[in-house]
DNA sequence: CAGCTACTCTGAACACTGTTCACCGATGAT
DNA sequence: ATCATCGGTGAACAGTGTTCAGAGTAGCTG
């Protein structure tokens, strides 16, 4: 190691010696920590390696910077995965409530958000083990209301409708990574062998034992990914016509509101049929 | 540190001294350590610590035993945590299909899965956090599965309806858990004080910006978590009878299955996902 | 009963992790 | 030119999952 007084006095005159860092103006001028370029080197460590090895350790290094410098900006890992987390919201526009394209817009929302979520790898577990609110969701989840609320849904079914969708996706995101680890730990399989394996697999269970597993194998894993999530989607929005149709059912034959809670515990005003 | 000779060759005639370990019959024979009290170990450090703070070196001081004796019957934590994931479907029981009460059928099963998830603390993170599948899931598929065609639903329905169902559920658990870790944090606010703290925040945000959330605040956090929860999967339940009654509709005027994909309206079949 | 093997469990170590803290060097201000 | 401030350093601490040579015990064999 050079003493700082050894290279200030002698490289005026000659030059830097290999081994040596390069000084003065040739020396990039060092770009200031800050929390975004932590949170951005953050992203590449957890694309490169996954969340299961991103370290404090491995964002500094790839910043070219020791640990503790990092915790003069981010006060803990934990606050560096919720920064990471809110860039999820920054650029995802949102729908404004239209009736009559209420469909369309959730199915676009969570097509969007599912995206997202697959734009980095590990991303939907920093989602699903963040904490349950951030502010900067506060907009997405007014404007997500107020598609429900354009729909026609009760107040009561409103409230409760984001949490099925948000929970879908989520989870539909979760549940897709971890395949995607598995498979890169175990072989280099292609996504696809991946299904194709799976597909076999229970084709190939006893019949006797798992009747309908067998029976419906090519029907799960024959499709793609995209058609399953868009399926899935399909469901909670006709679930959610359904108390929509009704809803306006009530409110024609009588013009104050009902007590009903939506709960539909008979099973009596169901299958409403969309027109989708 | 004694020497095992000498305290052999004395302890037969002398009395045992008081730091000694008692040797012989007086001392427990000995439970041996199996993956069964391994497990059981572990829950008792997931109730009592919770998942943060759950290690095997905890477990292996719960058990009185040192660490590097759980790796003979266990080969790593990720092994244990799956083995405590499997005690989850050990006990639940199993609908078998009735096409005339498949919706409470499945109501019953979310509750019970539900219930299930609440029965140890932040076991929906070990759910979530595990592959998602497992062997010992098969049986509960397949039943749900049979619930699902017995409701009427076509195939490819039935093939994505468990993902929302389970997702959903989960993703519940999961989110209900981190609100009561958030709280276990802070304060030692009760779970309904935490949910009136909640409501008003969202009374108590700018109208003019989030007009729907501050409209909402009371329908989301003024009813009980278990009536939210009912009311999700109401939404589910009517999504999949939506699409029993299109293929009961369908069956009664043409005799041949459609080829209708129940995705409804397309233009986005698209971005087939790449393997990585 | 003695001797042996087989097996469980121990204690120490390794390579990590998140986090803190005394210092050091370069910057801007007096 | 001196001082103070502040961002960044390196070392340390307590904790993690995991491995491994070796005790100690159990049960089987001669």
């Amino acid at each position: 190691m050079f003493t700082p007084a050894y290279t200030e006095v002698m490289s005026d005159e000659l030059p830097a010696l290999p081994w040596d860092r390069p000084r003065g103006r040739t020396r990039p001028p060092r770009i200031p920590l800050t929390r975004d370029r932590i949170v951005e080197a953050a992203y590449v460590v957890l694309d490169r390696e996954g969340y299961d090895r991103l370290s404090m350790r491995m964002v500094a290094a790839e910043l070219g910077v020791a640990v503790s410098a990092l915790y003069a900006h981010v006060s803990s890992k934990d606050e560096l995965l919720e920064l990471m987390y809110s860039r999820f919201f920054a650029d995802m526009d949102l729908p404004d409530p239209d009736p009559e394209r209420w469909r369309e817009q959730l199915r676009d929302y969570a097509r969007a958000a599912l995206a997202k979520l697959r734009s980095h790898r590990d991303l939907a577990r920093i989602s699903m083990g963040s904490v349950p609110f951030k502010p900067e969701m506060l907009p997405h989840m007014d404007a997500l209301l107020g598609v429900f609320r354009a729909a026609g849904l009760p107040d009561r079914v409103a409230g409760a409708a984001g949490d099925v969708l948000s929970t879908f996706v989520d989870g539909f995101a979760l549940e897709e990574g971890m395949w995607q680890d598995r498979y890169r730990a175990t072989d280099e399989l292609t996504w696809q062998g991946m299904r194709e394996a799976l597909e076999r697999y229970f084709a190939e269970l006893p019949p006797e034992r798992f009747p309908h597993l067998t029976a419906l194998s090519r029907s799960m894993f024959g499709r793609s990914n995209d058609e399953r999530f868009d399926l899935g989607v399909e469901i909670i929005i006709r679930g959610l016509a359904s108390f929509a149709a009704e809803a306006a059912a009530a409110g024609e034959t009588a013009t104050g509101e009902t007590g009903n809670d939506g709960t539909g515990s008979d099973e009596a005003g169901a299958t409403e049929r969309p027109a989708g």
